[in-house]
RNA sequence: CGGGGUGUGGCGCAGCCUGGUAGCGCGCGGCGUUUGGGACGCUGAGGUCGGAGGUUCGAGUCCUCUCACCCCGACCA
């Protein structure tokens, strides 16, 4: 490609407000514009670099047996409404009705089709397993989008969905994805963990989520140094302390002036924090009012507690709806309310004589317990994790570190198979819903992701495999000066017929500039020919990450190159890297 | 959705407080000089100051409403 009718010009400054390191590269470079808030246009460089992505990815899905298809992005509502989706899902899923004023739905994601395409198509196990896959345009309002292509509201994605006749294959597609994405990413060049996550509005049984660590990232994982735990904080366990058995004493109504938070409490009353029992009050999604209750040096992890409550959205309550309810802000506790769901961690079960709050203002209650002063409806585990916690598996204490998530694996099961019926007959002739798993991969969040792990003050920094070209080409001095342009003509067509993308920086511009937009774009070779370097009939030739450039004559530079991208594209094979694990936590 | 911020040529910004001819740098066109780490001179094009309404003799500047974008939070296959 010659730069002088590339597409798409390189930016010297950034817009001022832009911050994420990739989004400011990738405006720079000239990989994206933007249209509207979380919705970008991918100029023909960025177009190439997700391509490369996505092509790694058809490969690896591949090799496992997958089968590339297409699915719609507009979707009639009916079949969400059959899934039951339609209702679930709330805003962030594009709503809108065709002519015939029918309900239409812009694709989040693709389960509810999949298995519509399943139910017509598979109906003995002879049949089964079944693995297809697409890549395909997807839009989610996002309530806000950031961060350039980190976090869109319209994005690509590759999701793959597993049909087998039981959970033992679903197994096994699970772990074939596991294996595909460690070689996915280490092929992007990206440094990712593997954590155990939450199922969300998929449902279904298992999760696992890729993550790449980025001080960017918008999730956050707990680790355990020694590498035998890793999970989203969403869902991290952690070991609890169990305090020694009490015996019970009488509940006795304390003055508590001014303790309105469990701080002021503890220090008031010369208790240690996880002497208390704190009250949390939201509103369920479905109305009903969920009362928590849970150690006070502990806290509530509102992914844990919908599950653990069955509400799909909590909000806090107000101070009027939680009078409402017998309690009192400040000063509340299970003890004597009513109309609410009573959800206590389990840290509450197992603590004896607890300060709580006596439901009116200025007052607690010492030495109250569960199960003899009020009941539970509920008893979970819906207690926060965080740095420094023991890790569930050995006690050491957790690392909290930030991550992206650039990929995720779920077991679905029988979720969508069973309502939508999704069937096949087995040997017996019996029928049984289809096991299902459902795998995505989002490219753009990807090579936004590889650009924030790959990058200096200069600009990027491509692994050559996911590099929108190999090699950049700078002819340098006078336009004029014919013999230049030339040899360096003669090289880029010598590059490009022996296979060596080049991207040819032929503008009639000065050297400074040609060596800061070719740092910026980031190829991982860089070759520049000038009267300089014609003298001796060489060219040069410069890695993007060496300080030091080499040269190299004329007739050598092709094999020379073919070599060096041969040895930038060995570690990015997708095999595992001989000595240490990229990834922790356990296959399941 | 809550809090904060920003909208002035393609990009980065000043001007607004204190109303009176719309500016600077980069980029872009032409000519010339230059030519290995974002050159220089001359010259030129390009802006209904996000939009609507209001106050005023007069609004980029003051007031009201509105839209868009960015940041923090809530939210998030």
């Amino acid at each position: 490609m010659r730069m002088s009718h590339l597409f798409g010009r390189t930016l010297r400054d950034a817009p001022g407000d832009v911050e994420l390191p990739s989004h400011r590269l990738m405006l720079r470079a000239a990989l994206i514009r933007p249209l509207g808030a979380g919705i970008f246009s991918l100029l023909p460089m960025g177009w190439r670099v997700i391509r490369k992505v996505e092509q790694i990815i058809r490969e690896e899905i591949d090799a496992i047996g997958g089968q590339e298809l297409l699915m719609p992005v507009v979707h009639p509502a009916d079949i969400w409404r059959e899934s039951g989706r339609y209702d679930q899902v709330g805003p962030e899923m594009a709503r809108f009705q065709d002519r015939g004023e029918r309900d239409m739905v812009l694709a989040m994601t693709h389960e509810e089709v999949v298995t519509d395409l399943a139910r017509q198509e598979i109906n003995s196990y002879r049949q089964l397993p079944q693995l297809v896959y697409h890549i395909q345009t997807k839009f989610r309002d996002e309530p806000r989008a950031r961060g350039g292509l980190i976090r869109v509201r319209e994005f690509t994605m590759k999701d793959s969905y597993s049909l087998d006749r039981d959970d033992a294959g679903l197994d096994r597609q699970y772990q074939n994805h596991w294996q595909a994405y460690e070689r996915i990413f280490r092929r992007c060049g990206l440094a990712f963990i593997v954590v155990g996550a939450d199922t969300g509005m998929m449902g279904g049984s298992a999760s696992h989520e890729f993550m790449a660590l980025s001080d960017y990232g918008e999730d956050i994982v707990l680790l355990s140094p020694n590498g035998t735990y890793a999970a989203n904080r969403e869902v991290a366990t952690f070991q609890r302390d169990v305090p020694p058995p009490e015996e019970a004493l009488p509940m006795e109504e304390v003055e508590t002036p001014n303790t309105t938070t469990i701080q002021l409490l503890a220090d008031f009353l010369g208790v240690p924090l996880s002497r208390t029992a704190k009250a949390v009050f939201y509103l369920g999604d479905s109305g009903r009012f969920i009362f928590v209750v849970i150690r006070g040096d502990l806290d509530v992890n509102e992914t844990k507690l919908r599950k653990a409550s069955g509400e799909l959205g909590l909000t806090p309550a107000m101070a009027e709806q939680i009078r409402a309810i017998g309690a009192e802000p400040g000063y509340g506790s299970p003890v004597g309310v009513h109309d609410a769901v009573i959800v206590a961690d389990e840290s509450i079960r197992d603590s004896p004589n607890l300060v709580a709050g006596a439901n009116k203002p200025g007052f607690h209650l010492k030495n109250v317990n569960l199960g003899r002063d009020y009941e539970a409806d509920v008893v979970a585990d819906i207690a926060a994790a965080a740095a420094g916690y023991p890790s569930p598996i050995d006690g050491a204490p957790m690392e909290a570190t930030r991550a992206i998530e650039v990929g995720n694996i779920f077991k679905l099961g029988t979720r969508y198979s069973s309502i939508l019926g999704a069937t096949y007959l087995d040997e017996d002739g019996r029928s049984h819903p289809i096991h299902m798993g459902s795998y995505g991969i989002g490219s753009g969040r990807v090579t936004a992701t590889i650009v924030e792990q790959h990058h200096d003050d200069k600009g990027i920094i491509w692994p050559v495999s996911v590099a929108p070209y190999h090699c950049s080409l700078l002819s340098l001095g006078s336009a004029n000066d014919t013999e230049v342009i030339a040899a360096a003509d003669t090289l880029y067509a010598d590059l490009t017929a022996a296979g060596v993308e080049v991207l040819y920086d032929d503008r009639a511009d000065r050297a400074g500039v040609k060596f800061n937009d070719a740092d910026l774009i980031g190829l991982p070779l860089r070759l520049s020919v000038s009267a300089r370097t014609l003298a001796n009939g060489e060219a040069e030739l410069k890695p993007r990450t060496a300080s030091e450039a080499t040269f190299v004559p004329l007739a050598e530079v092709v094999p020379r190159v073919q070599r060096l991208l041969a040895a930038l594209a060995a570690p990015l094979s997708g095999d595992p890297p001989a000595a240490a694990h990229p990834s922790r936590g356990q296959p399941a």
